[in-house]
DNA sequence: ATTTAATATAGCTTTTGAGTATATAATGCA
DNA sequence: TGCATTATATACTCAAAAGCTATATTAAAT
């Protein structure tokens, strides 16, 4: 039970954004954050290509160019990252998208009502952690 | 980020063996469970066999063999099973196993802290629940 | 114009999940 | 005793997905 490296790597890059961004107001290019976070630099461009998609980063081109939070780090929830690129589903039955064909044991399956619920209280915690209550954790750690 | 099936099997199999053995005194043979749970019965094999590894299930075996749980149905665990056959890591970086080696980035990895928080809450929530807890819920919303 | 960096696809490689196959060992029952 | 039943134990296959690489193209700043 573990997340895929591409949720992993979203969250860390978002992070290092926001924490190497001045203000919030200057772009970082992807070739940094790669650096920085020791990602491939061409899986990363796809990762940010889903990001940008999905509303969470802004990007700017060219020279100087980079990409920008969307939002205020106080804003700007892990699960709601995570899910802009993978799916948090415990389980495939629980799948609210409408590829999935519905699994038939549904009506007779003494689990589902619970892998439900247990998904259901995974992304409300993961969607309690904001980037910037990370980043406050660290620095009061290095603090002491 | 999803359980694999093994996990999911083994909850499955557990709450059907629960919930059809008799007292549990008399042992469900896994041909009935994969059958019941629509699980392939050599897979299912392999999965049981770590599960009495783990010391979840116990086997008897010949004619009317079979396996019995444990413990009591309200002392079993989901967290438990799930941890019996596959670990409930988050992250690998955060792997308690010797095999694997630590993350060289640990310790300027702004994420590592989250990490364990998280994983260490998801352990706690699937180890609020038990076999009786689930066969309960399910009794009771039939009666509705 | 040239450089920098994002956008967009296509394709490759490795791992792991999921399931098969097969042989052996123990036990109950006729 | 011997046969059927069920667990124990390995080893192997196959497909899919994860994870990553390669290669263009497009846009913007200087």
């Amino acid at each position: 039970m573990k997340l895929s490296s591409k949720g992993q790597y979203a969250v860390r890059a978002l992070i290092y954004l926001s924490y190497n961004s001045k203000e919030n107001s200057v772009p970082v290019g992807l070739k940094e954050i790669a650096a920085g976070e020791s990602i491939s630099l061409h899986y990363l461009e796809q990762i940010f290509f889903t990001l940008k998609k999905a509303g969470i980063v802004k990007s700017l081109r060219g020279p100087k160019g980079g990409y920008l939070l969307n939002k205020k780090p106080s804003e700007l929830f892990i699960g709601d990252i995570i899910e802009s690129v993978e799916p948090i589903e415990i389980t495939s039955c629980i799948s609210k998208s409408k590829a999935k064909k519905e699994c038939g044991r549904k009506s007779v399956c003494l689990a589902f009502d619970m892998w439900n619920s247990v998904s259901k209280k995974i992304t409300e915690l993961l969607n309690s952690i904001t980037i910037q209550d990370v980043i406050d954790e660290y620095k009061q750690k290095k603090q002491i």
